[in-house]
DNA sequence: TTTTAACACGCAAACGTTTTCGTGACTTTC
DNA sequence: GAAAGTCACGAAAACGTTTGCGTGTTAAAA
């Protein structure tokens, strides 16, 4: 077992400085002919690569962006690294991944672990704890410090920075005026409360959706589920709730859920209380998810595109990251992602 | 904007040396009680963490590991990311994700970058191309160059280096018992080819749990689907031939299938021809997906404690990386992982 | 033959740390 | 009052690169 081959050793080996041999293997003009078929030979013999660590000290650049996230089980995120990977690994760089797993702390330790020379900026989403708080100071401290951010989905005005998002408001009122054209007339929401922006632009674009047909929202057909429970539990609480809303509201025939599996449960419920989907009651559900295309039956979506998020959000990272720093007029973007409607089974 | 702050921008501050800054902020007894005061109240004051990159450099250590797999949106890959992640901080590592997206040079290429320096140490699972390729020089030049590497789920024997695996075996043997003592006579197989080891051990399993019950396996009852398709058109495929199977069988009462993907496509077959779940035919798929648990009748399963997996994973890499290398006896674990059978609706 | 130019290479600094060793100024000891 | 010891700090090397500049050797020009 040898290690890895370094400038000075093959330096040694051939009895020439080091930074003859640096020069050799780029072909400088100072180098002679000789020297540099030399070096490269001995070079490829013991497959040498230039130390990447070495190479950051001094360029004062890693070629690594970090990305944090809540969860990494989960379908979203775990679509929009594949994208941010693909744009990365394709412009020369790699991706360091961090979990806050929604606490606030470990988002905070976690971007201070990368944030100490190991990464050249960050692509992340806020953790609902960070959220909940409204505590953004790491956030600023990093961007002060000249490392960029790129936040995607879960983002705030109050930060200035670029942001990926979707669009969240058009995507659920096409999905209610979806329904609306599919004769729905007693349109459910069933949704989380409303400190994640997210949340509450998708039930805006609902009650827009409503009104624009002339339909006078009902407070009572909104669902608003407390998301911070234990999952176990909520997803009880959640059917429960569900049934609830169903059984006093009989004429409901059509239910917009902001993500997949509260859909998923509507449907769930639908059928156990006797109901047709979709025939007595059409679901569409907010969501990216692997469920809805397997589900029974099959849930009509509005698609987020978690991969292109993903890739744009690198592509507007590496940018501002080999863009020249220019003075104190920053310009920060925003990206909207169009969502898309996938219709499947539970519409007609 | 201010950059970070380092130590010779402290001691040009302060006016003393760089090296009597760095010790200071280590309380070291060479230096006075003031001027440790002094030092650590700057720093603190400007918020000083050392330079990742250059103690990397110095240490010859970066305290991140490499974790390459075929892909990230997918369940099973995605929860041992989680568990590696988990114990990787919890110990001081950060890390860096590779995707080779099933490519046997995507995975060369991954590796490559990540080996000159940036990680120290590498968590994988084998592409199927590389499988298929049975190409393993670039496992084996990574480890002469003293770099370890943990393989886990998908591994091959030829490759000597700590390994954790699912006991892909006792876990099928285990299903098709139940399904053995829930009076199944006819259990189909439903697989992928064998060049995965995976695949091969489950269908041993398989066969095992017949021959020790006096069933004997009947070779018409094994349906090995070529995985290597595109995904789409596989599905179909899938359907057509599970179908047909069940056709030219109809008394087959119970279904093994070697992935979440395929009982389920089972399920749907079974419905589509009228048959019920569990009452007709009795199915198990050997899986850690989230679709078992939200499907109509829920699916029982062998999970595979994917999490578990990838903190085992990254235990036995970090242990090995901060062990001394003792000579050439080096000696390599496997850990095997037992699986559970999570028991839903679609057995009796 | 002397001056100039071209060539081929080495030196050294820099990136930000840590750590060993050396040293000047005091203090203690005899 | 001289020798020895303690204290508090700085210089320098090392990790592995890259690159501007200096320099010795040779060849071309005067």
């Amino acid at each position: 077992m040898r290690r890895k081959i370094t400038l000075k050793q093959i330096a040694r080996e051939l009895d020439v400085s080091i930074s003859t041999v640096s020069k050799a293997l780029k072909n400088s003009k100072e180098i002679s002919a000789d020297t540099i078929q030399k070096v490269q030979a001995f070079a490829k013999l013991y497959n040498y690569r230039p130390n990447n660590i070495a190479l950051s000290l001094k360029n004062r650049k890693t070629n690594t962006i970090g990305i944090i996230i809540p969860e990494i089980v989960h379908h979203f995120f775990s679509k929009v690294i594949r994208g941010v990977e693909l744009v990365a690994n394709k412009r020369g760089y790699n991706v360091i991944i961090g979990l806050s797993n929604e606490s606030f702390s470990k988002e905070v330790i976690n971007m201070e672990m990368l944030a100490n020379g190991s990464i050249d900026g960050f692509i992340l989403s806020m953790s609902k704890e960070t959220l909940l708080q409204q505590d953004y100071h790491h956030y600023n401290e990093t961007m002060n410090q000249g490392m960029p951010i790129v936040m995607f989905d879960r983002v705030v005005s109050d930060i200035k920075c670029d942001k990926v998002i979707v669009d969240d408001f058009n995507g659920a009122k096409n999905a209610v005026e979806k329904l609306i054209s599919n004769q729905c007339k007693h349109i459910a929401l069933i949704t989380t409360k409303d400190y994640v922006s997210v949340g509450r632009l998708r039930t805006q674009g609902y009650l827009e959706a409503l009104e624009e047909n002339k339909i006078t929202p009902q407070a009572e057909l909104i669902l608003k589920m407390d998301d911070t429970l234990d999952y176990e539990v909520h997803l009880e609480k959640l059917e429960a709730e569900i049934e609830q809303l169903f059984k006093a509201h009989k004429n409901i025939d059509g239910v917009f859920a902001v993500n997949e599996l509260y859909a998923l449960s509507a449907m769930k419920v639908a059928r156990r209380m006797g109901l047709n989907v979709p025939n007595d009651i059409q679901v569409i559900g907010f969501t990216d998810g692997v469920l809805s295309k397997h589900s029974t039956p099959s849930l009509t979506t509005v698609s987020q595109h978690a991969q292109l998020m993903g890739e744009r959000a690198a592509d507007l990272l590496i940018d501002k990251i080999e863009t020249e720093f220019n003075a104190e007029e920053e310009q920060f973007q925003t990206v909207v992602i169009n969502t898309e409607l996938v219709e499947r089974e539970s519409t007609k």
